[in-house]
Formats: C-alpha cells, structure tokens, sequence
DNA sequence: ACATCGATCTAC
DNA sequence: TAGATCGATGTG
C-alpha cells in the first residue's frame, strides 16, 4: 500500500487534481476500511478563480482550511444538507484545493450501500448501485464524510489517499465544472478531469 | 439581527 | 424541474 504523501499535494493544483484520477480514497471509520476510485476531480485555485471560495484571498471561518499545509481535507456543507470533500493543495499560505466529484466502490461497499440507503446491497438496483456514489455529495454519504473530516490530515491513518493497486490505464477528458454559473470568466476554465466511460462520473 | 445564497440531490 | 434545508457569509 503506497499512501499518497504531502510531496503529491505540493504541486500545481491541476496536476494534482489529473494525477488523483485513478487513485484510492480510503477512509477507515468504524472498525472497517471504505476504499473507491476517484474517477471525478475539479480543481480550484483561489488566487485567479472566481468560483473558488477563497477567491481574492478571502480568509473567513470556512475557507481558512484551504491556506492549510497541502493534504489536509476541506470537507463543507452545501446547499444546506451535503458535504463536499476537498484535498487541500500547493504550499502552505496558497488557497487550493481538488474536488472530488465521483468515486466506484472497491471495498467497504456494503457498508456503503447501507450509508445510502440503509439496505442490503441484494435489495438495490443496478441504477441506485451507480447512484452510490457518483456526485460529490453522494460520496460524502456513501464513505461516511463528515464536517468531522475537516482539517483533518490526509497523510495519517484515518482519512487517506493512496496508489490504485492495479495499475489500469484509462483516457481522461477534460471539460468545464459544474455549477459555478456566477463565476464569471471562470465558468470556462476547463478544470474538471474525470476518466472516460467510466460509470460513476456524475454527468456527461 | 436579518436576508441571501449555494462546488447538490431527490422526488414529483 | 421545483423544492428541501441550514450554515456561512455579508450587510446594516
């Protein structure tokens, strides 16, 4: 098992956010460990990025955690009701950090399923098999990411990322992210990477 | 204090 | 396609 340490994080942001498709998300929570493939990433950049939520070096309760030290999670509330997990990037003092947006179960996903909706994984479907975990909120509840995730390290024993343990080669498409339709010139970045055809990308 | 608004998801 | 839902944020 290769864990992803802080060097990986230490990098131009959408280096990092390219090079995390394909690898692990392991988190080890209640005796067991969740692990999926991150197939999904945006990258966000608060120094020249209007839909970054540090944008213009804005430092408020919420966003301090993104000037953390690269490979500290950035796990928020949205809209009221989700979480969105975030790996913080570039130095220290530097407002960055990747989205994860899509994952595919690997291990754990029992215990997965039944974060979603607390049935067995033979009572689903095939469709709510996908819907498991393919969009940012979604996969916060699937792999039992919480606001306690905050801030907390991504090179320790609990919350990590690690080298896929099968290397596979995949395409990857690079596109424009969603939902940021009021940041401006920043809507057409194109700094959402996810791995072609694969099933638990959250939209085509 | 108070009004506004989401890096979303589900159900209608 | 509309509604849920509430913490974070900005303004007064």
């Amino acid at each position: 098992m290769v864990k992803l340490a802080k060097d990986f994080y230490n990098r131009p942001t959408l280096d990092v956010a390219k090079d995390l498709l394909g690898k692990e998300l392991v988190h080890h929570v209640g005796g067991e460990n969740l692990v999926s493939r991150i197939v999904e990433v945006e990258a966000y950049i608060g120094e020249i990025d209007k839909a970054c939520h540090a944008y213009n070096n804005k430092v408020t309760n919420r966003t301090k955690v993104l000037y953390a030290p690269p490979g500290t999670a950035y796990v928020y509330l949205i809209y009221g009701m989700y979480y969105c997990f975030n790996a913080v990037t570039e130095e220290e003092g530097k407002a960055a950090a990747v989205l994860v947006r899509g994952v595919e179960p690997l291990e754990g996903i029992e215990k997965m399923v039944n974060n979603r909706y607390k049935k067995g994984i033979e009572e689903i479907s095939k469709k709510q098999m996908i819907n498991l975990s393919n969009g940012p909120g979604k996969l916060c509840i699937a792999m039992s990411i919480t606001k306690a995730n905050n801030e907390m390290d991504l090179c320790g024993n609990h919350l990590y990322i690690k080298e896929a343990e099968e290397n596979f080669s995949f395409d990857i498409v690079e596109t424009t992210r969603i939902n940021i339709g009021y940041a401006e010139e920043a809507i057409a970045f194109p700094w959402r990477y996810y791995i072609k055809d694969n099933l638990y990308v959250s939209k085509k």
